[in-house]
DNA sequence: CATAGGTAAGATGTCAGACATCTGTCATGA
DNA sequence: TCATGACAGATGTCTGACATCTTACCTATG
């Protein structure tokens, strides 16, 4: 991996401070001349920083004044609301809650996937099933993780909707690097598989209220799994 | 309002560049010497206002080749991806999708609050029906909008989850400045009146599903609205 | 003693010029 | 024909400077 450059060293470095809490909601961060000297750099790469946490909401800028922290809510960067909620709640309840977000998305999506899918969308569903299939027989992590992720994307872009496929990027991305974590179990591959044949076939009839179901009951079942296998309760 | 930086500025001018289809996906954007010239501002500002699309992963920045657009689904910000999907699709479109969206946040979140609300949510959301009642005898339209929007935040932070009040918090603001063109009409006004009363009756019954449908009915109250009152179709 | 105005200090906004480093392309030599 | 090196163009980082906004403190006047 690329070295990360100075400036995103210092968003993250200020980041940090914010998420652990030793810069609270509406506090003034330290001004520029300050992170200078304390992370050794180049105002000008201080600048860029703090205007980078800024252009995701994280804080706020006001000239002559200072810069100041944000509420969370105001946040703009999933990954941003992950850290902070997570070091606040625990990673265990952070994973709960991105869970019912995501059925949320994904319920609401395949319902609308459900009159707006394309014969394509659904023949590269069932291939994406298939692979899944395969990848679970032969013991190949990735690539299930893999056709599961891909199999998700379509149904989100046959929604239709824009702004679904937007906001669920991030969250795409922050569940990524746990899908591994869930996935690597046999039983929970096999969960996926049996709730992905049921969502196809709802697909397949066109049924919204069928879909929408199957995913819900997929979300569930994603739940459960993450509550008995990973979390242990 | 306060005059906007040089920074805002050079950021909404690539912005609108990418928005209106002049910058196409994965297309090279003007250097940093280039748009020094072609804005008149130094080249640390047009790097400041670059880092600030990149953080929006609007952009991604590679040294030593260039800078190029992200795909739409990459971006961070939802004003942004508004932007580029009315331009795309237009406004009429860009609203619906909008309130399928916001269909699937609150139906969602209604759900979870009816086994989560406080006994003083229930009193805030009674007094803040009142108030949208008292409002609209009133013909007070920004009192009706405040107490409507206070209404439906209720029901997110009373969701108890993080990250749907911090995705719906850009959704919300990108829905206010358009809630006062739509909440001007009295029959729209008595509609979300009389839906918000199911949706406080169910969650005072503490009946999930009956809170979900009762929200679900609001958002297809909504849609219509929508449709027969401002997109007249 | 209180209020108002002015000044200064501290904060961010913007600039110019310089050098470092990465990437890609082209030319030359083997 | 292929490989290597050099150069040009791109971004990364820095230093030093000046502009402007905000706030706080001090002084003067009523």
């Amino acid at each position: 991996m690329a070295r990360k450059s100075l400036v995103v060293e210092v968003a993250d470095s200020v980041l940090d401070r914010i998420v652990s809490g030793e810069l609270s909601v509406d506090e003034l961060i330290p001004g520029e001349l300050e992170l200078c000297e304390t992370l050794e750099v180049s105002r000008m790469t201080v600048r860029e920083a703090i205007k980078t946490l800024a252009a995701q909401n994280i804080i706020r800028v006001e000239r002559g004044r200072g810069t100041y922290v944000n509420p969370v809510n105001m946040w703009n960067s999933l990954e941003a609301v992950v850290r902070a909620t997570t070091a606040g709640v625990g990673a265990a309840a952070a994973a709960v809650q991105l869970i019912e977000l995501r059925r949320m998305l994904e319920t609401g999506a395949c319902e609308l996937a459900a009159s707006r899918i394309t014969e394509e969308q659904l023949a590269a569903m069932g291939e994406l099933l298939e692979a899944m299939r395969a990848a679970h027989a032969a013991a190949d992590l990735d690539g299930f993780v893999e056709a599961d992720l891909e199999f998700h994307d379509v149904i989100l872009r046959a929604s239709g909707n824009v702004f679904v496929s937007a906001l669920y990027e991030p969250l795409g991305r922050v569940l990524s690097s746990r899908r591994r974590e869930t996935s690597a179990f046999a039983q929970i591959q096999q969960h996926a598989i049996a709730e992905h044949e049921h969502i196809l076939v709802a697909l397949q009839r066109r049924d919204s209220s069928q879909a929408r179901q199957a995913m819900d009951n997929h979300m569930q079942q994603t739940l459960d799994d993450l509550n008995t296998f990973v979390l242990n309760r």
